[in-house]
DNA sequence: CTTATAACTGAAAACGTTATCAGAAATCAA
DNA sequence: TTGATTTCTGATAACGTTTTCAGTTATAAG
């Protein structure tokens, strides 16, 4: 029933060695052979098993990658990325969906380095002790990406988040904003939680600004969180009277937006939202929303990279956290005020 | 440097199968052995290469995803219904990304069987001739999921698409709509195209509506197009009086939406529109989009649980369509017309 | 203290493939 | 025609694991 090199090699009256040699080095064989050989091949629907030839010639590397939760919607994006530059370097690529289970994601590294990864790219959750456990235990690179450790030294490709936040306000003072509030995602989240929430604070110094606790609402970046936490805004509007709002992700931006929207106020007239992350979603609201741009694509394709130099040179490979510029896209969610009541 | 089973089998001074023992089946080997041999193991960091296994020990079957485009926001759903199906029953999933390309989608169909999976869900895009000559070599079962095929007799899970279209011009009808347009897909894509096409002129026919061309016009399911032929729509305005609009996509609703917005007009106050699809974002836009809901999870799961029955009945189980059933999500895109000037 | 049985272990073969090597046939140079 | 190459092919071993089987030791039954 199952039809190998063997079924092939006997129905063609050679031996088992000349087929495989037909299909990895035709050269080496006889013309009439080599033909006899293709054709039988092909009647008998010969597939060769991948993993049978891995065993024995390790050649294209394998790149395991560990998505948080495929779903997410930049993490097509990222992934994007990662084909891209696999096809060109010649990799093949494994995926495992976490799906927001710290659980999964552990047997996902696992699943990974059994099926003989020979690099892993691990995404957008914080590294868990429980995670760092496993991983020095793999003994084949690991490179984060879209997230960041300092504790254990593993490299990583991500935007400089705390820098961005200062920009994103950056761009609210220059439009004249001075009343500005935000939507942060948990503080115990070392990533996007807090640096963004960081960023945010410091430029608030940097620029002179006010704050107080009624000027922050947290989420967990999803759009009902950002709804949520907006009308917790609100509800300190008339003591804060910001007039923008800096989202930790867009998808929290967007669903700030419908709940401004539901309070009869307009975005940007009354209030201006600036979002992080540019996912297509961002393009496609209205108002469209203005945003950081992470390079998701690039990130994915640097990581893979880095993978491939982390092989050659066996390991000892610089590590450190790359950052990748970010830039700010600007669409409509944010007004320019030409004065403000400070 | 490599550690392989006979590492661990040196290092604790038994044999080769000894060792596998000690992980496949441990209640056959004595206690201290057993546990002399796990703790060498685990001190050398030894993982089991899965794939040398698989030669041996075929269990758990592999499920190849054929993804005809990971960033497709629908695409997540559906895998993760496959991905839970996959936990449940004791399979492995491998995915690949056809980016689009036909040329690429049918090199993933060869490296899905050359990993030997076992079967093989394909997804979205239509079943090309090329396709084809490439599944029927691969003696595998092969489902298809969110798109079908008549001509080679491959089973598939989705909804009904013409009917589905009927009801959602129904439904427009219910609400006092008779000037009714439609964005559809292109019309030689016999899946999201034309099926959806034909529900809608049938539709029409049914509750005696009337139609001219200018009520019609096409895009390639994208945002960009929505809004492209939405303004197509908008230039026959005088003659077609439209009132409602029905889309092939959530993506073109959401992109006509914006168009109906540019033009100042106001949805649904103005033109009503109902998607389809039923994409995470439908729900995040403002207003909230009225569709058509394909249950991908469930398509997902019910791919999964086809490829189960094939393989145990050996390949002959019963072929064809199945429907799932699909649904209109009522929010916030579709007016009631108290009357209408027909 | 036998004997039968149970518990445990290792040798050998197998899974599907490729790499190495050596031998046979064909070709070439003289 | 001989010897030296070149071209082509097959045996054999190997990759990392599991399975089968037979053998050894320990345990239980008499």
């Amino acid at each position: 029933m199952k039809v190998t090199i063997r079924t092939v090699a006997e129905q063609a009256g050679v031996s088992v060695p000349t087929v495989s040699r037909v299909f990895n080095s035709p050269e080496l064989v006889n013309k009439v052979t080599r033909e006899r050989v293709m054709a039988i091949a092909e009647s008998l629907h010969f597939f060769p098993n991948d993993r049978a030839r891995a065993l024995r010639a390790p050649k294209r590397p394998i790149i395991g990658v560990l998505a948080w939760q495929i779903k997410d919607f930049f993490f097509g994006e990222l992934l994007s990325g990662i084909n891209k530059a696999a096809v060109t370097e010649d990799m093949d690529v494994l995926l495992f969906d976490a799906q927001l289970d710290s659980k999964r994601g552990m047997d996902g590294l696992v699943f990974l380095k059994r099926q003989q990864s020979d690099g892993i790219i691990f995404t957008s959750s914080p590294v868990l002790d429980e995670y760092y456990a496993i991983i020095s235990r793999l003994h084949i690179p690991v490179v984060l990406a879209l997230t960041e450790d300092s504790q254990y030294n593993l490299s990583s490709f991500k935007i400089d988040d705390r820098k961005a936040a200062f920009d994103a306000v950056g761009y609210l003072v220059a439009r004249g904003h001075r009343h500005i509030g935000m939507i942060s995602g948990p503080i115990e989240d070392t990533i996007a939680g807090n640096s963004r929430y960081s960023g945010f604070r410091e430029a608030l110094r940097y620029y002179g600004l006010p704050y107080t606790d009624g000027q922050l609402a947290f989420g967990q970046y999803r759009y009902e969180h950002g709804y949520k936490a907006m009308s917790d805004l609100l509800s300190h509007h008339d003591e804060t009277t910001i007039t923008a709002v800096f989202t930790a992700s867009d998808e929290m931006a967007i669903g700030a937006m419908r709940c401004i929207h539901d309070h009869g106020l307009r975005v940007p007239e009354d209030i201006s939202i600036i979002g992080f992350d540019n996912i297509t979603l961002s393009d496609m609201v209205t108002p469209k929303l203005t945003t950081i741009m992470q390079p998701f694509e690039r990130i994915g394709m640097e990581s893979v990279s880095y993978l491939k130099k982390a092989w050659s040179t066996s390991g000892d490979c610089s590590s450190g956290t790359y950052f990748l510029p970010h830039r700010i896209i600007e669409r409509e969610s944010v007004a320019t005020r030409s004065y403000d009541s400070s």
